[in-house]
DNA sequence: TGTAATATGTGGCTATGCGACATATCAGGC
DNA sequence: GCCTGATATGTCGCATAGCCACATATTACA
């Protein structure tokens, strides 16, 4: 991933709830943060739209996957922080062998070796 | 990818362009054939619906990636056979780039060691 | 005769990412 | 005081693409 290319919208789908369930498991984080660490980490390649991300994180929310609570400070605009509650570890994992599994029979059926 | 588990649609949305386009670049193939190889090469974990593969096809054909013609034989029914035109060469290659890159930004984002 | 595999095709449903737009606070420059 | 940009959240409607269910036809085999 050289240039910054900006990713099959696509491709995509379906990768999103594991990207946000990994950013929240070592600590809560509220959703324009989860939005700039993937857009940073990704060194730009990866972007979701807030029209993306936060309906994500209430359904993420509503399936009992994260827990979110309003956080005010002084001198801050509100923010939602989620953390992840036990049974969003539980589909984390779940989710993290499905990617791998995923990646893999990519892998099996193109011949391609990943980068 | 021990045990065969049906994997998460939406991970699949976007990456079966990569897959046909693939899978014909070395032969022509029917679709048929590449539903199957498809199955087969990823020991089950990946399966294309028909309702999925036949209009991707068309789409592929109607954008001049695929070249497809009509087979017959005695002792078969109807094939519709399809090579991979230059475009589709080239498009092959933008995808492959693709892949790599969004695999590795997943990598990125996420901390997973891929399979 | 009946079942399964082969081979292709379609209508309608659903899920999800995005463009465009909207609102509000805060920092910094002019 | 005013303007711009970053921060922070949210919604409406559109487009895309995979799937369920169903349909059709041929071939193979018990």
């Amino acid at each position: 991933m050289r240039h910054i290319r900006r990713l099959d919208r696509e491709l995509k789908k379906g990768s999103a709830e594991l990207l946000v369930l990994s950013l929240v498991e070592p600590q809560p984080r509220h959703g324009y943060e989860i939005g700039k660490l993937i857009e940073r980490r990704s060194q730009g390649a990866l972007r979701f739209n807030a029209a993306s991300l936060y309906p994500l994180l209430y359904r993420l929310e509503k399936r009992g996957w994260l827990h979110g609570r309003w956080v005010e400070k002084a001198g801050q605009r509100r923010r939602r922080y989620y953390r992840l509650t036990p049974e969003g570890r539980r589909v984390l994992g779940r989710q993290r062998r499905g990617w791998a599994a995923f990646v893999e029979a990519v892998r099996l059926i193109t011949g391609l070796e990943h980068a």
